[in-house]
DNA sequence: GACTTTTAAATGTCTGACAAATGAAATCTC
DNA sequence: GAGATTTCATTTGTCAGACATTTAAAAGTC
């Protein structure tokens, strides 16, 4: 683990670099104390508020925790599913909001990753999860709610649905696709005809779930698609004309 | 903007914090300047290393870039699409690798995901996407490959097949999928046999995108899915019999 | 033995300083 | 006046040393 003192700059991050590398050849493993800082700065040799700010940058990924106190020091983190989701959620956040994708684009990413977990989730579903999309269904049906809570409860619903598939590997892969979505669809405003359809969608699919018939549920995946397409380029076409 | 001074501790996480929200609120946009670390300083009531250090955890995220000299400073960062690749390759090669995921899961996942791929691949792919794919199945006939190599093309054949879909999102989704499994790929010793085998379903799946017909390619897929998992079974089942 | 006090080690923060980069302004040259 | 050169102010990058705070272990006390 070394850094090169001569090259152009920012130090931190080569020694962030290098402990990270450590840590993804498994040089360093879960739970382990690096050094403290006094020792790193002198290993590195550079100074102690460099070093800090190398493992800050590790922090920020979740990578390091760091405890103070006599046993104290900085550990390897062991990266949750949770820490993962809300990285992935930030990232996807900010990655749509950044870079122009057109909110089709961005749709037809979403529904083709759920579409993937909808014949799993028909299949492995537990009572609780399909609880979960009926519960949110109702909700949507309520008088009187906001868009963004139409639009938080139909984000609860396609998790329930994408957790269904009961594997942490594909939730994780998908919470950035779904919560990623939700500030494009805010822009969105939901009439009370457009909540019916939405509903009625939802419904299928959540009965396709609940009697383990895959196929319909993917094609009640492919409709409420369709569906918010449309919705979606209406009201880009109505603010064009007005604008 | 504001920390609260008397929470416990890290005031550079509570800046970061402070600073990534704004960003992501829309307060600070893309390109734009902030305050220079000594204005930061005094409008936080920090000291300025405090001020780095919480920098340093958005520059890990790729959230600002900083730049030196007279009109430099940390500027709001434009979220590349690869930046966004690779951040979610190491989290996702983390997260499996400090988890304990079964091969079977992150297996699952990744061919739950690379199936939703493979119907808009067959239509939209490029000329150049096929012969990549073609490409890479070459490599993988050749004598002499090493186990490592043959997993690397074997990922460069994947991850052509799914941007291949021209969706810049689903290629960010599922680069993580895709390049995390190399790591536990490369615990199994292919065979002449197997390599055969992973050969064959690969032209088939490049037959079926190249023809344009995507449920080809799904069924490939899980051709190819159900012959991963079956040697990996092997080799684990071996590697138990032996330790 | 149980409780309290002390102590040492570690991170968190602050201060002040200098180095290096960099663009803009000022100066010089023709 | 135009262009080249120098100077300069600004900003980040790094360093050294100090003190505050937290924490658990060691030492002391009853």
């Amino acid at each position: 683990m070394k850094i090169d003192p001569n090259s152009p700059a920012d130090l931190s991050a080569q020694i962030a670099t290098a402990i990270r590398d450590a840590i993804i050849a498994g040089e360093l493993i879960v739970d382990e104390r690096l050094p403290s800082e006094a020792e790193l700065a002198e290993q590195f040799q550079v100074s102690r508020a460099t070093v800090r700010e190398g493992l800050k940058r590790l922090a920020a990924q979740s990578l390091i925790r760091t405890q103070r106190g006599a046993t104290g020091g900085a550990f390897v983190n062991r990266l949750s599913f949770e820490d993962a989701y809300s990285q992935q959620i930030t990232t996807s956040t900010l990655l749509l909001s950044m870079n122009a994708v057109s909110f089709d684009t961005a749709c037809e990413a979403r529904y083709a990753l759920e579409r993937a977990c909808a014949p799993l989730s028909a299949h492995r579903r537990s009572a609780d999860q399909l609880a979960t999309m009926r519960a949110e269904i109702f909700r949507q049906g309520q008088p009187g709610l906001t868009d963004e809570a139409f639009c938080a409860s139909d984000v609860a619903f396609h998790r329930a649905l994408v957790d269904g598939a009961h594997n942490p590997v594909l939730s994780y892969q998908l919470a950035g696709a779904v919560e990623a979505m939700q500030p494009l669809m805010n822009m969105i405003t939901f009439t009370a005809r457009d909540r019916a359809r939405i509903l009625a969608l939802h419904t299928d699919i959540a009965d396709a779930i609940e009697a383990g018939t895959g196929e319909d549920a993917v094609a009640g995946l492919s409709a409420l698609e369709e569906e918010t397409r449309k919705l979606a380029a209406d009201v880009f076409a109505s603010r064009a004309a007005k604008g």
